[in-house]
DNA sequence: CCCCCCCC
C-alpha cells in the first residue's frame, strides 16, 4: 500500500507557513556526533514532490532512531516542528512531534521522484555540506550536543512504538480548565494570597482600589523587547528570542543549597498566562536582582532565559520545560494584566476524596471552620517547622484537615471563618484522608473567585449549621469510629469476619426481603432476660435461665432480612432493636398485630421491603454444631438521606471505575 | 547550579 504524502508541506514548513500534521517520507538520515556524546539526527524529508534535508530530530526522540524505528522510506506525520533561522539565514526544522505512519520496508522506496527544495533566498544544501552540530547548538543554545543538559532522559518515555505520539507539548493543560471559561471575570489582583497579606480581602466586599490598576507610563512597563511575546506553550529549547508575559501565582522563599557540586542560593517561581504555566528558577545573582520585583499575582513581561527540559520529578507542572535565568535575562513589571488568567484551579469536592488516591496533588477549596493553633515540631532531619492544621468543610457537607507549614501556619487567621483555596495541595490516608501542603502549593485566603463567592454565600446561610462528616479522624479514641464502607460484595471478596475475630461495616443496602416468619418470639418478661419461655400447661410461662414462672412474657424480634447494593445481596439478621427500626414498629405491637390482625401484620413486612437505609453490621464466624459460617448482624440502621445517598454513589462509582 | 515537601 502506498502512503499519500502531503503536497506542498515541504515549501510550506520551510516558510513558516501553517500546515497541518503534514505527512513526510523519511529519505535519508544522518548521524551527527557531538563531543558531549550526545548524537544528533539530521533527516531527509520528502513531500513526494520536494526534498528539503535540514530536519533536525529533536534529541528527546533520538530513541526513535536508535531503535531503527525511524530508517529511511518510513512514511510519518510531523506532529510538531519548530522552524529556527540560523544567522546566516539558512533554515532548520526541528521536529519534536512525530508519528511513524508506515514502516520503511512496506512502502516500497521511494514514493514520488521528489526534488529538492531550495528557497531562493536560501543557500543550497546537501546532506554532505549541511549544518553542522555546533552551528545549531550555537543558535539554539539548549538542548544542543554541547549543553551537559541535555542527557536528562525524560522519565514520561514518550510512545516508544509506531503510531505512538511523540510530541511533549502534546496537551496544554489550560484547555480542560473549568475557569478558563470566564478567566477575564475574576480581577487578578484582588485575589489574596496569603503570603503577601493574609485576611486582606473578604470575598463579601471586594475593595474597588483593587479591581483599576494604577496607571502608569508606557515607557515603564514596555519590556525590553528581544522578540515577540509568545505565549508559555509555545516555549521551546530552539528558540531564545522571546519574551512571555505571565502572571506568578507562586513564589518560593530564598533557600540556599550546600553539596559537593556547590553551594549558593536559589529560588523558584511559577507563572501562568492563558496558554498554560511553567516553573522558572532564579540563582545567586539572579535571586539579588528578582526575589524582590517578583510579587506573586503580578504580571510581568520574562525575556532571555533558558529554556530546558523540566526534571519531573520536582516538577508538577503540567510543562515539560522550565526555565533558568541568567545573567542576560530580564524581567519586568507589567501594568496591563488584563488577559492574563489568574491561579488555574480544579477544585475537587471534599467528599470525593474519600475515592482519590493517597498521594495525589490536588486542588480544594472550603471554608475554615477550625483551626489549631501554630506548633513547632522536628523533622527527621532535625530541622524545625511550624505546622497547623486547619478543617475545612464544603458544600458536600464534608470536612478534611489540611495541615499548613513553615510560614503559612504562622501567619493563618482562622477568626471569621475564611473560604481557604489551595492549588496543589498533596492528599494523605494520614486519620483517613487529609491534606498537607506542600512547598509547591499555593494557599489563598479569601481569593476573589467565584467558587469562593458561592461557598462563602452556603456557608453563611446553611454551611455553618450542617452535621458534617469529616474524612480525618484524629487523636484518641474516636480513630476507630471512621465508617468503613463495604458494599455487599466487598465484604465476601474480602473474606471479612472469617478469622473468628468480629468485623464491622457499613454499608447502604434495599432491603428485599424481610422473612415474617419466626421473627417474632415469646420471651422472658424480665427487664434484663430475653430467653425465649415455654408456654406450660396450666398457661404460665417458664423461663429457664430465671429459673421462674410468670403469667405473661414479651415479644422479641429475630428478623432474617436479605439486603441488596448495587453488586450483590446478603442475608442478615436484625434483633430487636434494628428490627424494630426495620419494621417500623415496636416488638410489642407486631406480636398483638400478628394475633389479631394478620393482613395488617403482612402488610408491616411487605412496607419494609424495597427501603434503602445505611446498615452497620457486624460479620463474624459462628460455629452451630459443627458448621461454621459467616453471619452478618445488624448493629445499627441510620436514615439515608439525598448526602449520604450522593456520597455513595461517588463510592461506587469510583470502585467500580477501579476494577475495570 | 535546586529538587526541602516535613508531624501526628
Amino acid at each position: 500500500m502506498s502512503m499519500t504524502l502531503t503536497h506542498g508541506a515541504v515549501e510550506a514548513l520551510v516558510k513558516g507557513l501553517p500546515v497541518y500534521n503534514p505527512v513526510l517520507q523519511l529519505l535519508n538520515m544522518r548521524k551527527l556526533n557531538s563531543p558531549s556524546g550526545t548524537s544528533r539526527y539530521r533527516l531527509m524529508m520528502s513531500d513526494g514532490q520536494r526534498s528539503f534535508t535540514s530536519f533536525l530530530l529533536d534529541t528527546q526522540l533520538n530513541h526513535l532512531a536508535e531503535e531503527n524505528l525511524l530508517v529511511p522510506n518510513c512514511v510519518c506525520k510531523l506532529t510538531k516542528t519548530i522552524l529556527e533561522t540560523l544567522k546566516d539565514g539558512r533554515r532548520v526544522l526541528v521536529v519534536t512531534g512525530i508519528e511513524i505512519l508506515q514502516k520503511a520496508e512496506e512502502t516500497g522506496g521511494k514514493i514520488g521522484n521528489p526534488t529538492p527544495y531550495k528557497a531562493d533566498d536560501e543557500t543550497s544544501q546537501s546532506m554532505d555540506s549541511g549544518t553542522s552540530v555546533s552551528e545549531v547548538s550555537s543558535s539554539a543554545a539548549v538542548p544542543g550536543p554541547s549543553d551537559t543538559n541535555n542527557s536528562t532522559p525524560s522519565p514520561r518515555g514518550y510512545g516508544s512504538g509506531f503510531g505512538a505520539t511523540a510530541s511533549p507539548m502534546k496537551t496544554s493543560p489550560m484547555m480542560t480548565s473549568p475557569m478558563r471559561a470566564s478567566p477575564m471575570k475574576a480581577s487578578p489582583m484582588k485575589a489574596s494570597p496569603m503570603k503577601t497579606s493574609p485576611m486582606k480581602v473578604s470575598p463579601m466586599k471586594a475593595s474597588p482600589m483593587q479591581a483599576s490598576p494604577m496607571k502608569t507610563s508606557p515607557m515603564k512597563t514596555s519590556p525590553m523587547k528581544t522578540g515577540s511575546v509568545i505565549s508559555i506553550a509555545k516555549l521551546n529549547p530552539y528558540q531564545t528570542n522571546w519574551t512571555i508575559k505571565a502572571r506568578v501565582t507562586n513564589k518560593s522563599n530564598v533557600r540556599s543549597w550546600s553539596n559537593s557540586k556547590g553551594e549558593g542560593k536559589l529560588f523558584s517561581f511559577e507563572i501562568v498566562d492563558e496558554s498554560g504555566e511553567i516553573r522558572l528558577t532564579a540563582f545567586n545573582k539572579e535571586v539579588d536582582r528578582f526575589f524582590t520585583l517578583l510579587e506573586q499575582g503580578k504580571v510581568y513581561y520574562i525575556s532571555k532565559a533558558t529554556v530546558k527540559i523540566a526534571n519531573k520529578q520536582f516538577n508538577r507542572l503540567k510543562n515539560d520545560y522550565e526555565i533558568t535565568l541568567h545573567a542576560h535575562s530580564s524581567i519586568v513589571l507589567c501594568d496591563d494584566s488584563q488577559g492574563v488568567p489568574t491561579l488555574h484551579f480544579d477544585f475537587v469536592p471534599i467528599a470525593e476524596l474519600e475515592n482519590k488516591e493517597k498521594d495525589t496533588i490536588l486542588d480544594i477549596i472550603g471554608v475554615c471552620k477550625s483551626a489549631e493553633d501554630v506548633s513547632k515540631i522536628t523533622t527527621k532531619t532535625s530541622r524545625e517547622v511550624s505546622k497547623r492544621a486547619i478543617s475545612l468543610i464544603d458544600t458536600t457537607e464534608t470536612v478534611v484537615t489540611v495541615t499548613l507549614w513553615g510560614e503559612e501556619a504562622e501567619k493563618f487567621n482562622c477568626t471569621r471563618e475564611p473560604v481557604v483555596a489551595i492549588k496543589g495541595a498533596r492528599l494523605s490516608d494520614f486519620g483517613g484522608r487529609s491534606l498537607s501542603t506542600l512547598f509547591s502549593s499555593t494557599v489563598m485566603v479569601n481569593p476573589d473567585i467565584p467558587e469562593a463567592f458561592r461557598l462563602r454565600a452556603w456557608y453563611d446561610q446553611e454551611g455553618y449549621a450542617v452535621e458534617s462528616q469529616s474524612l480525618t479522624y484524629t487523636g484518641s479514641a474516636s480513630s476507630a469510629s471512621r465508617i468503613n464502607w463495604k458494599t455487599l460484595s466487598d465484604v465476601k471478596n474480602e473474606q471479612m469476619g472469617q478469622d473468628e475475630k468480629a468485623e464491622y461495616f457499613s454499608c447502604v443496602a434495599t432491603v428485599v426481603y424481610t422473612r415474617k416468619e419466626n421473627c417474632l418470639y415469646q420471651a422472658c418478661p424480665s427487664a434484663d432476660c430475653n430467653k425465649k419461655v415455654i408456654e406450660q400447661p396450666d398457661g404460665m410461662y417458664r423461663c429457664d435461665k430465671c429459673n421462674r414462672q410468670f403469667p405473661n412474657f414479651k415479644y422479641r424480634l429475630i428478623l432474617s432480612a436479605n439486603l441488596a447494593d448495587f453488586g450483590d445481596n446478603q442475608w442478615v439478621t436484625c434483633f430487636q432493636e434494628t428490627a424494630e427500626v426495620l419494621l417500623g414498629h415496636s416488638a410489642d405491637t407486631l406480636g398483638h398485630l400478628r394475633d389479631t390482625d394478620e393482613t395488617a401484620f403482612e402488610e408491616v413486612f411487605q412496607k419494609a421491603n424495597f427501603t434503602t437505609h445505611i446498615f452497620k453490621n457486624r460479620v463474624k464466624l459462628e460455629t452451630y454444631n459443627d458448621e461454621s459460617r459467616v453471619k452478618v448482624t445488624v448493629m445499627e440502621i441510620q436514615p439515608l438521606d439525598h448526602r449520604e445517598y450522593s456520597r455513595t454513589l461517588l463510592r461506587n462509582i469510583h470502585k467500580l471505575a477501579s476494577s475495570t
